[in-house]
DNA sequence: TTTCTAAGTCAACAACGCTGACATAAAAGA
DNA sequence: TCTTTTATGTCAGCGTTGTTGACTTAGAAA
């Protein structure tokens, strides 16, 4: 591990062609194949329960931000209110989230993971976890510190505001 | 450019931290927010022309391998028949997409694009282009270089296949 | 000739985006 | 206090894009 070459062809990262119109065709490509592929161990997990790809989303950022307002969770996720709220209301109803009422503001409704929540998104995340692991660890720190750097770039600027913040961003 | 401190937190690449369960999530974070804000630029294009994602995927990959056939572009897109279909039939009804008949298996449709075809596919590519030539200019040939990295060791086996040619891979 | 394959089509359905309209409760301001 | 704004929820309807299943046609292959 760490070896970026070990299994795959030579990178030439010095190399002055990283911006020619075929590397950023491909870069579109790899995107493209990257993503779908990611999401599609959870889509099948899913399937089977009568979930789709909405409610995982929606899953994850009530996981890692737990207490988050509705409003947030539509300004993260950038849907509409109804579209999420269709989503919410199948994930309340089947026990899965749990609504409060905001402490400052008693009009927001603060939102967090029932333990069967979790085990859901867990359940979700491990398949997602386990791909990034073995990608991470076959292409080693530096690929990953790339990685990361050119995907935080690409997305925009209000976005990075909706990081985790216990990242290094 | 080319340096990935310049104007960005400072990364490291070295520390042992890489492939922490805090970094997988944000990983995948990281993935969900990029890849949202990439294809939202032609998603906006594509809706005031009363075309879809789909639609933009089609032109894409015809535009890129002239001559493909349809059930190799299934393939390369993992949709249905009946999916793709709907799609293409408007293509070709609108002139964006021509057929010709397979040399040595006259079954098979080759598909082309038309100018006109030519003409949207670069409309849509464009400020993806410069999306992507902006964050590889800003994160440095090395940091370019472990993006591909990583994103190829994330998609399937199946997918690399799929990949141009014309590329390092 | 029979069988298999590539492509096209029809119908129906589900997930998940969207807009528009409207309701309620609570906060905030005049 | 009265009014307005804000946060949330909901109903109805629509469009895109994915799915399955069934069936047709043309051409390749056995």
């Amino acid at each position: 591990m760490q070896n970026a070459s070990r299994n795959s062809p030579p990178i030439r990262a010095d190399q002055r062609l990283f911006l020619t119109d075929e590397q950023l065709r491909t870069g579109t490509e790899l995107l493209f194949f990257a993503y779908r592929d990611f999401i599609g161990d959870p889509d099948r997990l899913l399937e089977e329960r009568g979930y789709g790809r909405a409610h995982h989303r929606a899953l994850h950022f009530i996981c890692h931000r737990p207490g988050i307002t509705v409003a947030r969770l539509i300004d993260t996720l950038a849907v509409t209110k109804q579209s999420l709220n269709r989503v919410l209301r199948k994930l309340i109803e089947d026990g899965l989230v749990e609504q409060t009422v905001g402490e400052n503001d008693r009009r927001q409704r603060l939102l967090y993971l029932t333990p069967a929540g979790k085990a859901l998104e867990e359940t979700l995340a491990t398949p997602q976890r386990e791909r990034l692991r073995t990608a991470y660890l076959d292409a080693g720190p530096e690929a990953v510190a790339g990685f990361r750097e050119v995907l935080h770039r690409l997305m925009d600027e209000s976005a990075r505001q909706s990081l985790g913040s216990n990242s290094e961003w």
